[in-house]
DNA sequence: CCCTCTCTAGGTACAGCGTACGTAGAAGCG
DNA sequence: CGCTTCTACGTACGCTGTACCTAGAGAGGG
């Protein structure tokens, strides 16, 4: 989704300046004096990369970081603006592990490659489909991404455009699976409350068209394939020429 | 997407506990005995919303909130036992803002309809794609939403299940778009940003496809339709019947 | 009527967060 | 060598969610 109208005054209030997010990637890592530094965004981003594996994206702080690098908490700040900028930095360094195959020219048999590799990414790292939820996210990598993707659905014969936005679907709606799937994961506990409550509204009456619903005797529908079924109706989408 | 096979090991770490969320929803508001309370759950998520309408979703804690209510900070945790479930609250209150129009039996039109309604509910309450998109959020109200959704997709003759799937890619797409249009509107300077450093990446030469599409003559592709035009390709998708 | 028991309101306190600011010292340049 | 510029990092502030505790309101049983 590349550019849209905004709704002329998008909403009054918001965090009072729009705030200037001033990416990171145009900013230079180094200015070249002073003593060597002990550390570099990679390394710290890397770092980040770890926490949040092995503890959540909540465990990512300013200074648990610091520490798994040995180093104090301050000093993240002369490589690293803000906070916010740490999680670009770690996007970008989960997009480094993809590794592309040269594109076959079908178009769909690709996506449904890159899709797959996408979805095996944000099962590694689940604080993943958050992050790239959350912001645009254009490092290096991210870009590396794009120009491959460009180069798969280039022989679908759509222009640019409309392949740019095709890409937001694609990426949003595997980021959303993936999500979606961690909280399903998350605890059988949870997803057991969850059905008892669901089937007790259903029985309440007061939603009749969710009663039939789930009266529906239709076939079972395999949960395991429901991401491929839905990818393969997304690429459709994403492949029907414009009227 | 209503199920789905975890990779059996989800992952190694998150939050040591899969925490257990409990449904706010199926915990009593309030047991019977005892002094009158001086608000409620409802009221509390009303001044959650203002503030958060008003001064964006941050702005939103439970001191905030309480002082908006003229009561004291931990008086809310008789009525809301974690932030988390403040959060279940605030959506649902704003779901509560949908109405329903009925049916007309043109399947395709009516999700246009609804989705425009759904997009239009995002550009009032800003927070609200956010926090569709990080839990599933089952309230009475969404539950009204879904009951409406399936009677609007009833004529499609996909089955429950395939419906709710649909429903899931429907919904994720509107909050995608929604909370994109938020970030660019957010600042013309961040776009201006944003513009300059993907045309530097473009001619870098580093990424060619992206440097083509960026070339390519093809239509400029009104970005003001961008929403319908997408909306339309999802739209298809979910109402291909399965294969 | 009063006693008792239960529930609510709210204060205090704690651990943790992002980060503004200031200081000490290392390293390149003239 | 001295100057300048950078890095590392300690301290401190205001904020967060919330565990725990006390005081008192109000209904139920005798």
């Amino acid at each position: 989704m590349p550019s849209s109208k905004p709704p002329s005054s998008p909403n009054p209030g918001q965090p009072t300046p729009p705030e200037a997010p001033e990416l990171i990637w145009l900013r230079p890592e180094r200015t070249g004096r002073g003593p060597k530094p002990a550390h570099s965004r990679t390394s710290i981003a890397a770092a980040a990369v770890r926490i949040a594996d092995a503890e959540g994206l909540d465990a990512v702080s300013m200074r648990r970081v610091a520490a798994a690098l040995g180093a104090g908490t301050m000093s993240l700040y002369n490589y690293v603006p803000k906070k916010e900028h740490l999680l670009d930095l770690m996007l970008d360094e989960a997009v480094a592990e993809y590794e592309f195959t040269a594109p076959t020219g079908d178009c769909r048999a690709d996506l449904v490659r890159l899709g797959h590799q996408q979805l095996d990414l944000c099962r590694r790292h689940p604080w993943l489909p958050a992050l790239v939820i959350a912001r645009p996210g254009i490092g290096p990598n991210a870009l590396r991404y794009t120009d491959h993707y460009l180069a798969v659905t280039a022989p679908s014969g759509l222009s640019g455009g409309a392949r740019m936005e095709a890409m937001a679907l694609f990426n949003g709606f595997i980021c959303q699976y993936a999500q979606y799937e961690q909280t399903a994961v998350a605890g059988a506990k949870w997803q057991a409350e969850l059905v008892g409550y669901l089937t007790q509204a259903a029985m309440s009456g007061d939603y009749p068209n969710l009663a039939a619903a789930f009266a529906t005797p239709g076939p079972p529908a395999d949960p395991t394939t429901a991401f491929d079924r839905t990818l393969d109706r997304v690429i459709t989408a994403m492949l029907t020429p414009t009227p």
